[in-house]
DNA sequence: TCGATACTGAGACTCGTTCTCAGAGATGGC
DNA sequence: GCCATCTCTGAGAACGAGTCTCAGTATCGA
């Protein structure tokens, strides 16, 4: 990534916020990363820390997710494209690499007319710990998430 | 709808709440629920349009959308399966009614094993108002909507 | 070395939303 | 019809997430 990194000054500070991110695999909050990050650099700001959030994704080390209404934002070091599936009972979130059908983008930056530069796919159920013990079914419904 | 209708008493409010929301066709947040909502009931408060707006998406009246992390909430009356494009410069929101293919789904869960009862996708870019100026590229990259 | 610029931490602030509480109105049993 | 109970309401406080401001500090380039 050097030539994104040039936009930024790699301060000690956003290099901990990054070393954070890339050693998480969870998919941290905010809160979590600046808890996270305070416990290599104590004293660092919350505001620090957003800023350095919101840095990263702009210049893609990162990526904001937003997983559900109300939600804090969260976080992902993986800039890879990829998608997300979302535990509706442990809001555990678990990286899926499907990506839809270019066609069908296609179709539907026809059929709208936007010119569509990207997608959020998140999928909503129960991870197999909390399935488990409920027995759901597993079958795919895709019912009502717009 | 009558099915639903009885798990909540439906008092003037949640009418007023409800017809705002039936007749916008704009996905308005909840902010710009209770101004309209003030222009018809004018002594309402805000929590009772939150109450109201909770009580709607719970009893399936009503889609609660997140176009965006830290964004408001929006509302859809539009209780039926359908995914949203969301303009990038603007805010604007239109339906899309492209669902992914079941096969996929299906896929994604055995991969996962996650039970899959949903799923949201949002296509974000720019709407044909915005890219029109700009001569913006229309070719889909779906690049990135993690 | 020095001035300009970028970055920092602290904390106040905004915004969206939820919670609390007392009062009002609806409901159901008698 | 009366009354106890329950549900709903409006007002506003409280909350969490995130942003903004500001003064001090670090870094960069000349």
């Amino acid at each position: 990534m050097p030539s994104r990194e040039q936009e930024l000054r790699l301060t000690p500070q956003r290099a901990a916020v990054l070393a954070v991110l890339r050693a998480a695999h969870d998919h941290p909050t905010a809160a979590e990363v600046y808890e996270r990050v305070r416990a290599v650099a104590p004293g660092i700001g919350s505001a620090t820390v957003y800023r350095s959030l919101g840095l990263l994704v702009a210049t893609g080390h990162a990526l904001e997710l937003n997983l559900g209404a109300g939600a804090a934002a969260r976080y992902d070091a993986n800039t890879d494209r990829h998608d997300h599936a979302v535990c509706d009972r442990c809001g555990r979130a678990v990286d899926i690499d499907h990506p839809i059908p270019s066609g069908m983008v296609a179709e539907i930056a026809r059929d709208s007319g936007f010119s569509i530069t990207g997608y959020d796919l998140q999928f909503r159920g129960l991870c197999p710990e909390c399935a488990a013990p409920a027995g759901a079914v597993t079958g795919p419904s895709a019912d009502n998430g717009a």
